[in-house]
DNA sequence: TATTGTATTGCGAAAATTGCAACATTGGGC
DNA sequence: GCCCAATGTTGCAATTTTCGCAATACAATA
């Protein structure tokens, strides 16, 4: 009985629902699925009566949710324990996208320093689609960004914020943006695109699912730069709207109200899973989650 | 934090010694060490302070033996509390070799009935070699049997009783051992050995540590047929003690005095590792090793 | 100095776990 | 009444983890 596995089965057995508990615990509802029938095979006994409509806790279900409890509980307790008697020290490595360094990275980090100021914060900043990759090549051991769409086999995330990704238009430049009645022509008004991201793959899927093929005018990487030319009347383009807040430009931009939105970014912390077991990253993904 | 891992870990909390540990929770001392190393690194604190010479719980290693007998406490509650509700049933299959089967198997079976008796046992009985290729291939759950020299990877032992590994000579027919002064004289006397098996490993390596090369009159399978070839005067044998003492032709038999001895025959129960989480079994497990 | 006892590590192989995609089933909306 | 969406499960392939063996490093002892 692993701590991982009680876990899950505690989350579902006050969930009593397979996928909002895939979904918080950030496992696949085939992983959950495994999960429950490896430890009701190792019980012996039926923890949940479940079909397609419905979910509840047997009451072999309910003693094993009470035991669930208290041994994570005894497990934090012992962690806190043990932390008291030698500090964490060391250094931790983060990369973080310029998206986010807006928007939640100062909280965590000076949360963090109060909380472990023996740990020395290695930071590095860039394109947010390079967060993905740094990770899985170990150059840095946890990220801030936006969350991708899918799961990623081995990755742990905690969305912290969110931040509606938005149309952008230029104002000095209104006729930029084409219209063909009340609606946008996507034919003729220039698009500026990310080379590559989550925000490209967004927009791509947004065009596609309207069978729209649009004109796209630039990829470029970054959201600044997509400011950038949109301010110059280059096109339209899309960009979280943390970003545009910050942006300097911001004077010059208009945000135009499309239907429907695309689906806003989410943004927070994400690590390698096996790296939450090293204390140092353990203690930071609890800081950084913790409000 | 894994029950196994934790089992690991207390034993060696109170042994302090990890071939000790290692031996007696049938693993390697190699998957030991990197046990503890993996708990090490989650807990983040170093449990022993160890080198060549000794072992000694730390005091972060104190703190998690605690635990470790609390939690395992709880979870063999848990367990029993479970089995209170649903009974045991269905059934279990066995594979006993004939040695096993007049040394352990009928005190077993009789505690095994008195204590479960929905589950019905499906009782196979062959040649001892046979034993862990059928575990292998899934075509049993338990094997009763001689226990293997070499660790076996997946493999559950539990040794319940020993019996000695014997050579033997035929009583009407002295002259079949051929001495050479006080010494039997190996390159003359025919030897009668199994086909396979533990027996015969056995017998190899003490030939070979002795660099004798044997004059191997016969193989054959089983060891009735060792005692039976033996008593009809065409050579030497080797075949464990208990097998001798229930056989019919024991009469015709004479045990030989020879030095160094051969080891003894472990005698015990086997099964998949995997096995074990399953109730019905692990319930079998529990009552054969209960004396 | 050789030998024995002890913990650790490199490495290849076996086993466990997971995500994806496909599936089965069921309830509700039109 | 039929189709669609929601939900849990399973086959399969790929990744990750674990393990045993053999080799290694080191210390005490003979």
């Amino acid at each position: 009985m692993d701590m991982e596995e009680l876990r899950l089965f505690r989350h579902l057995a006050e969930s009593l629902h397979f996928g909002r508990t895939s979904r918080a615990c950030h496992v696949t509802p085939s992983a959950l699925t495994r999960t429950i029938q490896r430890i009701e095979a190792e019980v012996g006994e039926r923890l949940f009566d479940r079909d397609n409509r419905s979910v509840r806790l047997t009451r072999a279900g309910e003693g094993l949710k009470q035991y669930a409890e208290e041994t994570i509980e005894r497990w934090k307790a012992l962690k806190e324990s043990l932390a008291g008697e030698a500090t964490l020290h060391g250094d931790i490595s983060l990369y973080c996208s310029v998206t986010a360094a807006y928007g939640i990275l100062p909280g965590i980090l000076d949360r963090f320093r109060k909380a472990c100021p023996e740990v020395h914060i290695k930071l590095q900043t860039g394109d947010a689609a390079q967060g993905l990759t740094r990770l899985r090549n170990n150059e840095v051991e946890v990220i801030i960004d936006a969350l991708p769409d899918k799961q990623a086999t081995g990755l742990e995330f905690m969305p912290l914020t969110e931040t509606p990704l938005v149309f952008i238009a230029p104002l000095a430049f209104p006729e930029t943006v084409i219209y063909e009645g009340p609606e946008i022509d996507w034919r003729k008004t220039p698009v500026i695109v990310a080379e590559q991201g989550l925000g490209r793959e967004r927009l791509d899927r947004w065009f596609a699912a309207r069978k729209i093929l649009p004109n796209i005018y630039a990829q470029v990487a970054g959201n600044e730069a997509i400011i950038a030319m949109v301010s110059l009347g280059c096109g339209v383009g899309v960009v979280p709207l943390l970003v545009l807040e910050k942006s300097p430009l911001q004077e010059q931009i208009t945000v135009l109200d499309i239907s429907p939105r695309l689906a806003p970014f989410s943004l927070g912390v994400c690590t390698v899973k096996k790296n939450l077991r090293n204390p140092k990253i353990q203690a930071f993904w609890e800081i950084a989650g913790a409000r």
